[in-house]
DNA sequence: TTCGTTGCAAATGTTTTGCACCTGA
DNA sequence: TCAGGTGCAAAACATTTGCAACGAA
């Protein structure tokens, strides 16, 4: 892997993940970084989301609704799509790193992670 | 939900996923397909794609690479995605259904479902 | 000075859509 | 007949990339 330089922007990205539970898109970090970088451009803010996942300091969400979303909590937990508003929501539930190991057993392959998606709706489009 | 009406394209598109076990993409389907409808268009594919989903003949599945992936085995099944050379297999293995509970139990919206993408290394890739 | 980073714009890959024509019921 | 389906092409989106200029070490 390559040596890394400091940049404002990608702290900035950082940090902004950082303080958000909401896991926005990267045209909404866009959105917001401009306000302090008026000439930050889309394709900064994709080179550096990719280099922070890879580092493992931000968690990429994909669904099949729409753009892919970020998380800057890395702590394992799990997400919420609401399919009426299409929030993601994190579930506070109790560890479930098991079915790992049901997957596993029939399995010949070598499982090294997994990704849980739950759908429905929230509390706000009941 | 609107009247559905007879297409060769539709069911050709139904019964090509009926027996494949290996979950092709759009594109894949549309040149499979061409052998038999040389005009088909890929517009006509994802049409019916989107189709063949919301009747809950077929599931997509959304992985963060590439394209989607289509699935004519609607039974409860997870899959399996290789890192390394992407391919997406059905896992046997137990029914865990049960994770549906765990992630109700301290979330205040309504959970319907969950889709849990396993990944790691397939055989071939070890 | 060096090499990673940026802004910009163009390109890419995937999926959707408008429209005129075609087809099944 | 007529609503739904199709082919075609253009558009819409999300994301990536080439390149010359910039900036951190």
């Amino acid at each position: 892997m390559k040596n890394l330089k400091y940049s404002r922007q990608r702290e900035s990205i950082k940090s902004f993940l950082a303080k958000r539970t909401d896991h926005p898109t990267a045209d909404t970090i866009y959105e917001e970084l401009r306000k302090d970088f008026p000439n930050i451009s889309l394709g900064t803010v994709y080179r550096n989301l990719t280099l922070l996942e890879d580092l493992g300091i931000i968690i990429k969400i994909t669904s099949s609704y729409g753009a892919d979303r970020y998380d800057g909590n890395t702590l394992l937990h799990n997400h919420f799509t609401c399919t009426e508003c299409h929030r993601v929501i994190d579930l506070e539930m109790d560890n479930i790193d098991h079915i790992k190991n049901v997957a596993s057993q029939q399995f010949s392959g070598l499982i090294e992670g997994y990704v849980a998606n739950f759908y429905g709706r929230c509390d706000n489009c009941l």
